[in-house]
DNA sequence: CATGAATGAGGTTTCATTCAT
DNA sequence: TATGAATGAAACCTCATTCAT
């Protein structure tokens, strides 16, 4: 997906009058709906206006073609899953490390889970819809949040470089949508929380320890 | 995508004839191109048979539907990766559990990398030819892999238990999908292999630690 | 199009208020800008509401119906076209036959090029719209006045008949018509109006000329 | 419409089988039929492919799109008219003036009137596809073919610039235009013919005569 | 009167798949 | 066995028109 080319996707129109906002909603809805239980191939404009109890005409007032309806519920769902990383990593400055990357680690596996089942629907669309460049932008997002946040840590000499910090996220991601993608019980979600925590500690501390090593000679 | 799912994809019949070999060779091949340069949407069987140089009829010889096409391609080439896993794992027992670490997560980064466009094209068809069922099988394939290994490692008391190993490996994937949908660039391929050994390395440390601390008491 | 079918298309009221005509001009205009800057295939009802600076709804209560709204336009504009060469031929009677068929040729140049923007938008249409029905209706109304003017001509003994003027002005029509659909440069126009002068006045004095012989003789 | 745009429309792929010849045909002739009977309005390329008896389908794998298929239809027949033409200039060379012209209006008029049927259908086509553009193709191609005839004229000096013999050619278009719409009765058709001849006659005896003076003097 | 959200029939086009040659 | 013309269901999207506010 080349550059610029989200901007594609923008919808047609703000719904201004409430009547309108609310036709937008259940639209959101409707497509959540059908990917959980009919899955990408049989997504289609038609079906979703259905579900959402409206024509597809309504439909097309709204979003200018296909993907980008798609596009907008993925956006909407990457967002707040940044936001909330972004409100964790303020909170949790000047602690020392391992207690930075707990809350923050939760923060994530909680967002994501809260509506699991948007979590999972939205992995079938990632892909068209130029899903992996949104992932970027919300990795980039999260990355300056983090790192903003590791400059304040108490114990040690000079946070990990850019692109652990990535690395971390991503990795991050990977596993909680390995847990998603394989049914996502109550249980194994409280293992990746667990998990998670741990892998993000020692990884962020085996990245900040060396630089801390250097920075005492 | 229910279990059982995936013997629906099954190629129709395993090419003995040479003949035959040249043919679903060029159809593999011709497929990963057109993904690439094309996109999923652009990928149809009339396509792809003409590029392989021969007519949809013959495609359709050799696989009952385009499914199974997407599946056969998607299967082989994870095959290839948990067999560099497994290969890996089979190599490096009896060590130290970093010097086992870092051999095994390079061949997993090196085997991906390889033929980076198939990796890149693949991930566009994931998710309609039950890609995460496939994934979650190669993961237990490279899981059992890690762990047969890991009992043999000389400096720990006790192994990191199952779920973190699938952490592991699914953290791996994850890092590795994010650098491979950015670009992947010489660079940022030298780096995913680095910091992903010491990411490895530091969680499995961590998780077999406080089990030595426990068997040293 | 069958006789009669002209009626179906008929505005819905005549403004007569102040506001109403501004409004009504403005839908006018808002079409042919329209049809000239996207096509008749891009213009639709909203479309040119919008333009127009009023609500689809406002538009449809001075037009029954998106036919009637392009049948309004070009119907005005042939009008204009025949009152524009009814007042030729008034003025141009008892002359020799040259001298009035050259300011005949020249008003009906000249009411077409007085915008050529609308000429040009609404050969688009004309099709959809009865527009041959129309523009025979123009063709007979100025087949009169040319009949009445005819006869006044000092220098022939009896005038070309019916069919030789229907058959000049659709000629006349035809080249106009060349002309405005290759671009239509100022130079261009200069030549049409110079050569249909000549091509007008050459047709009817042969036509007429036999007459003339006849009665000579 | 912009220059090369016409390349847009070219067809799909020129058939090599018996069958395929036969099913491209049957796809012209109902596209004909639709025109007239049911207008452009209703020419929807489903009714096309049902009158032709094929599928839709098989109607896309010859013609990209629906204008192509109109295209080629209006395409085929100007040509046929522009060989008439061309024909006739060749056959008519070394003669006066007067009797070069009248075989080539003929031969115009006999070749549009050949199938009366697309004519008055193609019409309604024009103004879509690229018409005037064709047209002005067409128009180019018996221009040439027509100077090239004029120059062996016997009994003048020099022939009518080209300028002239491109309004000769949009008189008698717009001419047969009328009558065509008009409902061309075989009476009226006659007529045609007859006054076509005499206005063509004058017209260009008119254009050279003026330049006979000059050549004399 | 004006607005503009909503409607939904219907148009264009694609593409997996079949089967006569 | 290989071919590729034919199929037709089904997808996406538009737009003239209505009507509650």
């Amino acid at each position: 997906m080349p550059a610029g080319a989200l901007t594609r996707f923008e919808p047609r129109k703000t719904p201004v009058q409430p009547r309108a906002a609310v036709t937008v909603g259940a639209i959101s809805e409707a497509t959540i709906q059908i990917l959980l239980k009919q899955g990408v191939n049989r997504l289609t404009t038609t079906r979703v206006a259905e579900r959402a109890g409206v024509s597809v005409g309504t439909l097309y007032q709204y979003y200018p073609n296909k993907q980008s309806l798609l596009f907008a519920v993925l956006a909407e769902h990457l967002d707040k899953v940044a936001t909330a990383v972004e409100a964790a990593c303020e909170q949790a400055r000047n602690q020392p490390l391992a207690d930075m990357i707990r809350p923050v680690v939760e923060a994530f596996v909680d967002a994501k889970m809260e509506r699991i089942d948007i979590s999972v629907a939205l992995y079938q669309i990632a892909a068209d819809v130029g899903g992996p460049a949104l992932a970027r932008r919300l990795g980039q997002r999260s990355r300056k949040a983090l790192e903003a946040m590791l400059l304040t840590a108490s114990d040690i000499a000079a946070p990990p470089d850019r692109f652990a910090v990535e690395m971390m996220f991503a990795a991050m991601a990977g596993a909680t949508r390995y847990v998603l993608e394989s049914g996502a019980s109550p249980a194994m979600i409280r293992s990746l929380r667990q998990h998670l925590v741990v892998l993000c500690q020692s990884y962020m501390r085996a990245q900040s320890a060396s630089l801390r090593a250097t920075a005492h000679r």
